[in-house]
DNA sequence: ACCTGAACACCGTTCAAGT
DNA sequence: ACCTGAACACCGTTCAAGT
């Protein structure tokens, strides 16, 4: 697959010598110095050390940083609906487009924050949507559910995703500990369930994927049953 | 219940003289503000100027920005706990929670991230989630079910209400007039579906929180009739 | 014992100046 | 047309100095 930016390169040979900044190459830049060190350590002062520029040179490429995270926002979210399969089993397609979105999300702790406050939906976002919605039409919820249920699993995998990012697994460690070490007189549930929270983000996701998953198709027989 | 503030003062009497800082009045005009003109406007020297003194005197205090947000962070979670009511009917219980910890992220969006990477539980998380784990196990679940689901229902609670805390009405308008635009030959579903994308978050978050708690309600039936 | 205030090392952003 | 560099108005935090 080449990427617009290779092909752009290709056709102008000389850009070695005037190089110049693209915005693809300055989101390139910052997408990579985000997966390296987190997105907090990404200032544009470092960002423009990286490419060799002055941090207030992207101002002539983004208005503002805001604009610049949404553009990278974006590109991560295009990256993603060009690699999703599409599936005949709606159940298998969304799992897939779950399991890939948290991964995403948990590799960029701050996208998700990035893609609620923009302004329009970005390009990659309708069209991952786009997907979402048409298992969720095969799974047989009608127009309104599959809406509703459409920004619930968003909702879900952007948010939970997004905040698992932030714990390592020290911190689970950690907190499965000190729930075990609650006192049992006041915290009996807790106690008694202890050995069973905190161990890995991953798994208590899937399991609250597959109950939204396993209401979703219950409402798609009977809105199926109705219709018939 | 005597709070360790309360008690500290009234080991010092003279303490009004003096007046001084106070762990708990910072808290108090930390929420305060972060009430009134949302949590990205509190700066430290900010906070200090609400007080009357010094940004740094606040260091006497509180190790760093991070321990107060924790502090504060647990203050709300505390109340919360301490309003809450004990519902007989587990389903009841679950949407009471799940409905005052959402209108608690929504005030505050950044809450749920400091709770994330807080090293240890805070305190008032640790009640919540024992009230949580009660009424999981009264729907039937088993204890390694009610640790996922409580970690899953929390997750879906904090992350969906923190991200919809950052979107404001007319953006909804946007976003739902976004997709309604969009080619339909590309994006069918999108498009048939767009009036009722984007109508509320509130009813979303209502929609999944509903599909949630039907898929535990099936598990916990399930479970309770494997076991009898 | 507690608070102050200068200072440090950062931010995002603007704008006149360079080429 | 595009980039530079000084400057502005901020941050969180440290530390010597005050009282």
């Amino acid at each position: 697959v080449t990427t617009p930016d290779e092909a752009r390169s290709k056709h102008r040979p000389e850009s070695v010598r005037t190089q110049g900044l693209t915005r693809a190459t300055i989101l390139d830049t910052y997408i990579g110095l985000a997966d390296r060190e987190g997105p907090e350590a990404v200032s544009l002062r470092r960002l423009g050390a990286e490419m060799g520029v002055d941090a207030t040179a992207i101002y002539r490429h983004f208005r503002d940083k805001a604009e610049l995270l949404a553009a990278a926002a974006d590109r991560l979210l295009s990256r993603l609906a060009d690699e999703v399969e599409r599936r005949d089993d709606w159940r298998i397609g969304v799992t897939e487009l779950a399991l890939a979105g948290r991964a995403m999300y948990l590799a960029h702790p701050r996208l998700a924050h990035v893609i609620a406050s923009s302004d329009e939906p970005l390009p990659g976002n309708s069209r991952l949507f786009e997907y979402l919605l048409g298992y969720l039409r095969a799974a047989g919820l009608g127009p309104r559910e599959a809406a509703m249920a459409c920004e619930a699993l968003a909702g879900y995998i952007a948010g939970t995703s997004s905040l698992d990012a932030e714990t390592g697994e020290d911190t689970n460690v950690a907190w499965r500990r000190a729930f075990a070490a609650l006192p049992a007189d006041a915290f009996p549930n807790a106690v008694a369930v202890s050995s069973y929270l905190y161990r890995g983000a991953n798994d208590s996701f899937r399991f609250g994927l597959d109950l939204l998953l396993d209401a979703i198709a219950l409402r798609g027989e009977e809105g199926s049953a109705r219709r018939s």
